[in-house]
DNA sequence: TCAGGAATTGATAACGTTGTCATTTTTGCA
DNA sequence: TGCAAAAATGACAACGTTATCAATTCCTGA
């Protein structure tokens, strides 16, 4: 019976009367503690600690116009590609004192606005969004409601506000490059549907200079469906000497594919990844794929955002933190030792 | 420029004075539309339209002591394990009109009251935790407050108030007698070290009637772990016929570390995992794992906090999802004809 | 036609905190 | 010692909404 003995939560006035100061005082006290004496900090916090005292954020950000929130937009909770950026993410804000809302935008923009309108109904202090905020109506919102903004996994010449990503069209292209050099001519790619795969696709064709047969699978892409891709690919040209993939899971999913019809990578057919997931490095063969360092985008964007709270003038709002390709026996690198 | 044209947002008293109606007619015909009029409530729905209104949850929150606020507590975000259960409740409290904060607990439990007063503050309408509430004073101040608390993955005797999950001693005493019918003697555990791997240990171990060569990794586990414990393994046994593994991409690395050593599995070694990741059944071998509906978990926990909320009683406050066992190839199940 | 109740609308006062401005106390220095 | 300036504290109102209670309007049926 849980209920039957509920207490009605302490309030700052119970917390002011118990160290017999004014209300003001102790909340001055707890949030603004320059202002106040050493000796009268002590005592309310002595009260905080008898009454049991826990702040009313909801109060306290209706009147400060502080919420102390963050919301973070992801296409897909599990998608474990932003992984590291949430977590880095979470972990950063949680430091400096504030919280992550979490919304999922799911792959198709129709819900974008009507989950922002529910997001900003908490006032956040500023909102993470992975990929680029794509309605104009959206981006016009935020910007005279002067919302903090960061997109993140993407470049843009006319981002809404800030933005930590990277180009994936350079991406497409240095791995089609990264083939050629190779002396690979027969090219194939596995892709997701989604927004920044097409724009890796397009960049990779760029390079080549002419079309590839491509599998395209819907997001969020996985071992399963590459498995299925290569099955495709295959039958668009069953001498292929290089495949693309636009997600790690989805290079698993080939490379299995490829094992169980007795073709051997990097030999017969070599493949190349995106994401540099942690088992990428551990496959056998171990994947070679495009390392994108989702922790910093995480740390960066929270950064932007607390920097533009505290009221500073953002230095560089716009960041591109790059990528690098990750070579490994998928398409040809030498095993290193095993380290163990 | 986008701070230069900051509009203060609209209030309910300009959406009011828009439609010509008293300031509280317009929150009933948002919130309580019963009471309103379909007159009133079109023109004040006009209102919103033309003034572009987005209601202050932090306001509506104080007043009304419902934050449609819910936190979602979980030891780290990148473990892939708690995904499913995450985005279900995440999907199904959004469906209901709620918001999911993340916390992060890490594996220590010394964080667990700290984080939890944070999260507090927010005056969330529930709680969902993975795992059990550790420290018996959270588990007081959770009751006192009176905030509906969902654990979830585990069982427990006395839960803190409601709990979806099942028994981990269970699983561990399944596999072990999983492993004996098979006529296999020499078994070995590779296992996280965090408190729900440990009684799945417990439960093998008590089933198995004596200890077994463990290889003890930290958590979270990974497929690069997954190969060390192996080494750690073979040298407690290098006979080993199978090994029980806390996580699937802990099994999926003593997999690969075998297939490089020239193990052959199952012939030589038999591999069970824990948690039917998406890539369990799509590997070569195979993986026998236990498969744990992770997204019903979500989905249930997020209506028992929902139906507290609405203030009915809860019929089945806890609730135990089971599990079952995935027989694989790599115990030995005869693979099934690949589906593409 | 009118009483009585239902449906609809409104006025007022909070919810728990912090911004603003005013007041008191303390400190430093001539 | 006195006086200005700084430090510390306080009073009050307000943030934007909803709960509560009150008033008005609209029906229904005798």
């Amino acid at each position: 019976m849980p209920s039957s003995f509920i207490l009605k939560a302490a309030t700052l006035h119970d917390v002011a009367r118990e160290a017999g100061v004014s209300l003001i005082t102790a909340s001055r006290a707890l949030s603004n503690p320059t202002l106040v004496s050493e000796k009268t900090i002590a005592r309310v916090q002595k009260a905080v600690e008898t009454t049991g005292y826990i702040p009313n954020l909801l109060a306290g950000g209706l009147k400060s116009k502080r919420s102390l929130l963050v919301v973070g937009l992801v296409p897909a909770i599990s998608v474990a590609q932003f992984l590291p950026t949430v977590q880095a993410l979470t972990q950063a804000l949680d430091a400096a004192g504030y919280q992550l809302i979490l919304g999922q935008t799911g792959y198709d923009h129709s819900r974008e606005e009507a989950l922002l309108n529910t997001m900003i109904s908490r006032r956040p202090d500023g909102i993470v969004v992975t990929g680029l905020v794509h309605s104009d109506a959206a981006r016009d919102k935020l910007r005279r409601l002067g919302i903090p903004v960061v997109e993140t996994w993407d470049l843009s010449d006319r981002p809404t506000d800030m933005l930590v990503g990277f180009s994936h069209v350079k991406v497409g292209g240095a791995i089609a490059g990264y083939f050629l050099g190779k002396g690979w001519r027969r090219l194939g790619i596995a892709t997701g549907d989604d927004h920044r795969a097409s724009l890796r696709r397009e960049g990779f064709l760029a390079t080549v200079g002419r079309d590839v047969p491509t599998a395209t699978v819907p997001a969020p892409s996985s071992l399963a469906l590459g498995r299925r891709a290569l099955h495709e690919l295959l039958q668009a040209d069953p001498a292929l000497q290089a495949i693309y993939c636009s997600s790690d899971p989805l290079a698993q999913g080939v490379i299995v594919e490829a094992q169980a019809r007795g073709l051997r990578v990097p030999e017969d057919i070599a493949v190349c990844g995106f994401g540099d997931a942690d088992f990428a490095a551990h496959m056998r063969p171990s994947l070679t794929t495009v390392h994108v360092d989702g922790a910093t985008i995480g740390r960066l964007a929270a950064q932007l955002i607390v920097e533009r709270c505290s009221g500073q003038t953002v230095a560089q709002p716009v960041v591109d933190v790059g990528f690098r390709i990750v070579e490994r026996e998928s398409t040809g690198a030498t095993a290193p030792p095993d380290q163990l």
